[in-house]
DNA sequence: TGTACATCAGTGAACGCGCGTTCACTGATGTAC
DNA sequence: TGTACATCAGTGAACGCGCGTTCACTGATGTAC
């Protein structure tokens, strides 16, 4: 954090940072070229060497998210230890406090109105990370008989939605979030319990 | 639609239709109070006669919003005709057709960044959706003996957090849409009876 | 090692624009008698 | 039924502001010889 001089040195993700703290201020949508310049020190002309727009700045934003979210999915699944099970329920945990921890990164990802489709780099983050998530149903399934197994793919979509689901509607840190009489990480436990009873994993009476 | 004199006569209304066209061309958050008087080819002092400020204008577009999408999902239940399971199948295709159709309403009301707990006339609107979906949950666990039944509320949280998932990620209208290879209602229906089957509403075999 | 030069990453002033908001106003509507 | 008046729902001009963007510029850094 040494004094600037004339090059500020790491503007990109000095920029970037700045657009994280105003979306925690203001909401995705919330920000501006030109405050995020000013947060970051900087003339308003600089973002201009490293962005060529406003929609430049909040995909490098949601890349980087991506990156962190899935390096943290991948993390928490360590995998697969010490069983398959524990280890996926780290991971339903570990989406739901990245939206937590970082509401800002969340929101730029997933509230912000961009198309991973769209851009090569963010689709490839996105897709890190949801790759993730189907590595480990891959891995549960591979724990059923053979001829019982149901699409992995199909699975990995429909635990991808309930964790989703529960995140964005309950576990979610800014106003908009559904209170429940149950914290949103029990609930997403019980719920994949369920959803494996359903397809096959668990035994009925588990 | 006669001439309109110097009295619009139905600004309230046509404000709101403006913030509609609005948040289809641009995003939530991508509309303006000027912009929206212009549309409905007003003043930008006009607005000040019916909304404090442009957050209560997204307010009361929400608001509406809940209102037709309480009452779709009223109608897809259908007090659990023929069979509470067909009709809650249609509730979760209801669901999705909401947000398919009326990207624009479904964007006000769970992408806009406003609170339902802060304003008592769009919580109430928004806890009547939830209602119907409680309601069918109802339904469902009257059918099973009653030793056997899950906590009603919990199963209506699954089953609204595994609709909103596949929805908000699947099911969505515009470019951050997730492609699958399969449609979101096909996805749907297999998770709710996959779910279903997990809490022990269906047999094993189905 | 020194020097010349190219390139990079900033500056800061300027522009036109649309926004939110206010104000005194006025035309239309509703109502009391 | 007519009239006077209060209230309602608009007008349009004006304001200050921050934004996105451009421009010629300049200080710092890297590199060829």
């Amino acid at each position: 954090m040494s004094k600037r001089g004339y090059h500020h040195g790491n503007l990109k993700s000095a920029l970037v940072d700045a657009v994280l703290s105003l979306i925690s201020e203001k909401g995705p949508n919330g920000f501006s070229f030109a405050e995020a310049a000013r947060r970051a020190g900087v003339s308003p002309a600089a973002p201009y060497r490293h962005f060529k727009d406003r929609d430049e700045l909040i995909i490098e934003t949601a890349r980087r998210g991506y990156e962190i979210f899935a390096a943290r999915l991948e993390a928490a699944w360590d995998e697969g230890r010490p069983s398959p099970l524990s280890a996926f329920d780290r991971v339903g945990r570990a989406y739901l406090g990245f939206a937590r921890a970082e509401p800002a990164y969340f929101a730029a990802m997933f509230e912000a109105g961009i198309a991973p489709e769209d851009d090569p780099t963010l689709r490839a983050a996105a897709n890190r990370a949801f790759d993730a998530l189907h590595r480990a149903c891959e891995a549960l399934a591979a724990r059923m008989p053979e001829d019982k197994r149901p699409p992995v793919l199909m699975m990995s979509y429909h635990l991808w939605a309930i964790t989703h689901g529960v995140t964005a509607l309950f576990g979610r840190a800014d106003d908009a979030r559904r209170r429940a009489p149950i914290s949103p990480e029990e609930l997403l436990e019980a719920g994949a319990t369920i959803y494996l009873r359903g397809v096959g994993f668990l035994p009925k009476d588990t």
